[in-house]
DNA sequence: CTATTACCCATGGAATTACTAGGTAGATCC
DNA sequence: GGATCTACCTAGTAATTCCATGGGTAATAG
């Protein structure tokens, strides 16, 4: 599994977000209960987009979460790798060239690093608009 | 991280046997020694190999693996989907279609899909012959 | 002041991963 | 037939990661 439920989740709130983009804040408890996750969880992952400056979040009643830009700039691989570190699909590339010292002779590692480029290629090319409107993934 | 140590292991494994072959078997000893894995784990993950068909073994002196096919009809995909289990990227899909009981209003299924598609593709199409020679992944 | 909401810190159970240990069974060579 | 080589089997385990949960504190609105 290249993509764990921490990174779904992450993906699902700013879809979320998304949807109810120019409107108002969000608030998390809304979010948790309407998708079905666990608002706890949520909320570690609400710490990082927030940190990373993904959302805006302000406290108190009318308060929540919102975007700060326009959903078509916001692609998945950016908020992926945000939340999981690293769409690696093997841990010989996820650390950079030097995370495996058989590179000279392996024969497998050519293979890694052309998959690892067509799923960032894959993520790059989809963006949270994208998401929100029928048959554009 | 999609690919465990696992898959990669019993790649490296059919790479080294595809590298032999139409030789004479292989002990796992030689395999572990120069690809610097354990041999104790790899014994594991031979076990499987050869239970699903892919390798002949025999016992005792000059025994050890061989492969009893072409290298060229080996897919990667074949051999991960034995070892790994699954490839799917999410747990979404890695079970069927049921796993996910959101899949109607979920807007990040159809592209969790056609990952898992594009990752099938490309595994499937690549084979152990094309590994062992330059330039062809 | 109270309700609401984001934010912070610590903990924990379950599962998986990558091994390790120690033995048994089959094949070959002398 | 005995020594040696090899595959094969069962069990255990340390470490890590994942997916939460619990219990607070700080900011904002009415």
């Amino acid at each position: 599994m290249i993509v764990s439920t921490k990174g779904r989740y992450a993906l699902r709130v700013m879809v979320h977000l998304a949807q109810h983009s120019g409107e108002e804040y969000v608030p998390l408890k809304e979010i948790a209960e309407e998708e079905h996750m666990s608002q706890k969880y949520l909320e570690s992952i609400m710490t990082v987009l927030s940190k990373a400056g993904f959302v805006d979040a302000v406290h108190g009643k009318g308060g929540g979460y919102r975007l700060n830009r326009h959903p078509g700039e916001y692609t998945i691989g950016a908020i992926l790798k945000l939340t999981e570190g690293s769409l690696a699909a093997v841990s010989c590339t996820s650390q950079g060239p030097a995370a495996c010292d058989r590179t000279e002779c392996c024969h497998t590692k050519p293979m890694w690093d052309k998959l690892d480029k067509m799923i960032d290629d894959f993520f790059e090319g989809i963006t949270l608009e994208n998401l929100i409107k029928e048959g554009q993934v």
